[in-house]
DNA sequence: AAAAGACGTTGACAAATGTCAACGTGTGCA
DNA sequence: TGCACACGTTGACATTTGTCAACGTCTTTT
């Protein structure tokens, strides 16, 4: 059940937990089923924790006064789900997070994360990592959001994120590039040509 | 030259520096003068560093191919400078990063900033905290682009950025937001009802 | 098997936003 | 002093995108 996550840490820091290590990792993070659809957080709930996805498929959404929903992210197989903002500051969250397909989460509390991170250090590096990953990505998202038309900013996510193309309906891509679902539909018929 | 990003550190981390740590710092940071209008960055430049503003305004923003040009990031007094994605990935450029006013800057190169990490503990926790605030900061600015109208962006950036508003022209916050200085003018016309 | 719902598509129309050109006002530079 | 330039505004118009309603196809539920 670990072993995916013990996978993804070396990945990202080249560096192979030890047993003692392994087992503390083991210990901190709990194993948690989604069935399609449940929610592991919903808006106005702190973030208490955060998860990796083992398998499945998730989503982070907001919704606003129309209750249209807004895809803020996507997260499959290998991929991190909670609510930065909640998680660091205890405030209540803004978004919704379900779950897309059943879904494999080990999930973290904060002490526990905190505390794993002065036992492991390779852990700490790998946030480091992360963290570093997910600002440039986001710094891209944002330039894409602010220069360019929907046709680009679609075809930029089809070529950066494949996988989510696969595993997701248009409606919710639609929504997480900031267009309707009829906007996409028409941009998608006119790239057939 | 260097006392307000002592302060900075300080306030960031509620850990004042030793002497000895306030030596090293001084050391790696390198007072640069921009006046008006100058680069700091290229677009397809490598950056190889990072900048704390003591003083002045910076910008960053790409250029599309019609030669527009989008605004990514403000900075001014206390702020950072410099492309994440560049400085991490020795990648060139998307951006250029430039003056607005005449401005004050400490430069740190990418090898003494990990060197100072190691040196001196806070500025990594500095680092840390300035990384949680950023993530957030970028997830609200998303959700903004997906989920509000040009409207509602402008006025929350006025709420959050005041600072901004008195210090940038608004054709510079209209590309900030997504929007032509021609919307933006518009949307400020309506408001004063 | 029937019913309900999710998903994608299409058309007609409305609303938001962009484009282009013109103008007035400052500001700083020659 | 005068001239160029940056900035903001406005109008007319084009383009993009959204809204609403309808429909067909699947899948899921009953």
């Amino acid at each position: 059940m670990h072993s995916s996550l013990f996978t993804y840490i070396t990945h990202y820091t080249q560096t192979p937990l030890t047993q003692q290590e392994q087992a503390l990792v083991q210990e901190a993070f709990h194993p948690k089923k989604l069935r399609k659809k449940q929610y592991l957080l919903q808006e106005g709930d702190i973030s208490r924790y955060m998860a990796f996805v083992v398998s499945g498929a998730m989503r982070q959404y907001s919704v606003d006064e129309k209750g249209t929903e807004h895809v803020v992210q996507f997260a499959v197989e290998n991929w991190w789900v909670g609510d930065r903002e909640s998680f660091l500051m205890l405030t209540p969250s803004l978004y919704n997070i379900d779950a897309w397909e059943d879904t494999q989460l080990l999930v973290i509390e904060k002490a526990d994360l905190l505390q794993l991170y002065e036992e492991v250090p390779t852990l700490l590096q790998m946030a480091r990592r992360m963290d570093d990953r997910h600002s440039m990505a986001t710094q891209r998202r944002i330039n894409a959001a602010i220069s360019f038309s929907a046709e680009k900013r679609y075809a930029e996510f089809v070529e950066c994120h494949p996988e989510f193309v696969q595993r997701f309906p248009q409606h919710l891509i639609a929504s997480y590039l900031g267009i309707t679902k009829e906007t996409l539909s028409r941009i998608r018929k006119q790239q057939v040509h």
